[in-house]
DNA sequence: GTCTATATATCGATAGAC
DNA sequence: GTCTATCGATATATAGAC
């Protein structure tokens, strides 16, 4: 047998044990965003896999052992889109602009995401604080809005009293609220937040919001 | 809670009775905020009360009855303090910075209220709905932001494209943002959004973003 | 109104065959 | 790697004396 045709018989259980745990992660996703972690049932969780709960303590260990893996993949996910944004050609207000859209974007398009942010905040983080990888990769998200601010600042178009890590929490501040507080919202004022209707002018208005802020020479000139 | 549970709890109740009430209503906003509704444990309550588990079933029925009880407190506690803001005699734009101010001072204060209301958008609002009194009185604090933007727009200072609910998401995104994704956001960029070194200046800066967002000319003239 | 003791249900985790 | 059956711990809720 050549290593060639070894590789593919090895692969062939390797791919579908890949597919059993994608399945499963799929499942729990949905499940813990849902429920939150201590209201998450593992047998729930099995009951709608195409495998058995077996199966998970075989590939994850424990209940927290599973959360902790859907917790890496969801940020993961979110890793890819702020990389793809595209923004040393833009002006700095137009670079700014470009990525409020993509976050709000986003976030509006992956509720378990944001709902498994929340869940995590209930903990205090205790669960995020264990993955080196989720720390290591999204603490790096921030120098690409870092580089369009010393340019806006540079070409003294923005204030220079409000950071990248300022601007990163206005929008993300945004873009979280529309998702993570909708049905209390809904509840209480009979709007919902992600109606199509509403999508357009929210979108443009998280843009004007961070422009306006950044280019408003009144506040610029208070904070000398 | 059932009508028959309310009678029960409220019925000539005395000094000695209401403190109980009270007491568990205490530990009880706690634990709910700090382990979620599924992960708060009504024996754990009822450690740390002066009572025990017993008067839990007794006053409130169940660990629902307990919880909707809980939700219902925190949210007059909201009421009376945006109810105290006076804008009359402010120019819009000075008003509108007040009321962001006052809301971001709230909710940067009660870090109960915010992971209430994160829990509650965890279980789609389905205990909030159940209370008639939360949404009849918290839905009429909208009135007052409402009166101030009618007068910035008359005035041909604010844009009127936005209205008084969109200006409240916005402001309650921010205030809430700092208490409620504080512990994942300091896990990933190591600052503490509730450290005192922050305070002054993030509270400026809310009041810097509502008032250049509606006086934006801009935006203004680019929506008609 | 208040206590101790306990019922009842359910959940996370595992055993052991194949 | 996959299944069925089940353990042991723990949770909400209640019984019944005083």
């Amino acid at each position: 047998m050549t290593d060639q045709l070894r590789e593919v018989r090895d692969a062939a259980p390797t791919l579908r044990a890949e597919r059993t745990q994608e399945d499963i992660l799929d499942v729990a996703t949905a499940e813990f965003a849902a429920n939150g972690y201590a209201g998450a049932r593992v047998d729930e969780i099995a009951a709608r896999t195409r495998t058995t709960k077996r199966m998970i303590y075989y590939y994850f260990g424990s209940k927290q052992g599973l959360y902790l893996a859907v917790l890496e993949r969801v940020y993961a996910q979110i890793r890819r889109v702020e990389r793809g944004v595209q923004v040393d050609e833009l002006a700095p207000d137009e670079a700014l602009r470009r990525l409020a859209e993509a976050t709000y974007d986003h976030h509006t398009t992956h509720e378990a995401f944001i709902q498994l942010v929340s869940i995590e905040n209930i903990h205090r983080a205790e669960h995020l604080r264990q993955s080196e990888t989720i720390l290591r990769e999204n603490a790096t998200a921030i120098t690409l809005l870092e580089q369009v601010i010393a340019r806006g600042v540079e070409e003294g178009r923005f204030r220079d009293d409000v950071d990248a890590l300022d601007v990163h929490m206005i929008i993300s501040a945004y873009a979280c609220f529309h998702v993570a507080n909708r049905h209390t919202f809904a509840a209480i004022f009979k709007r919902d937040l992600l109606e199509d209707a509403l999508q357009d002018s929210h979108r443009r208005l998280i843009g004007d919001m961070i422009v306006a802020t950044m280019t408003d020479r009144a506040a610029a000139s208070r904070a000398d």
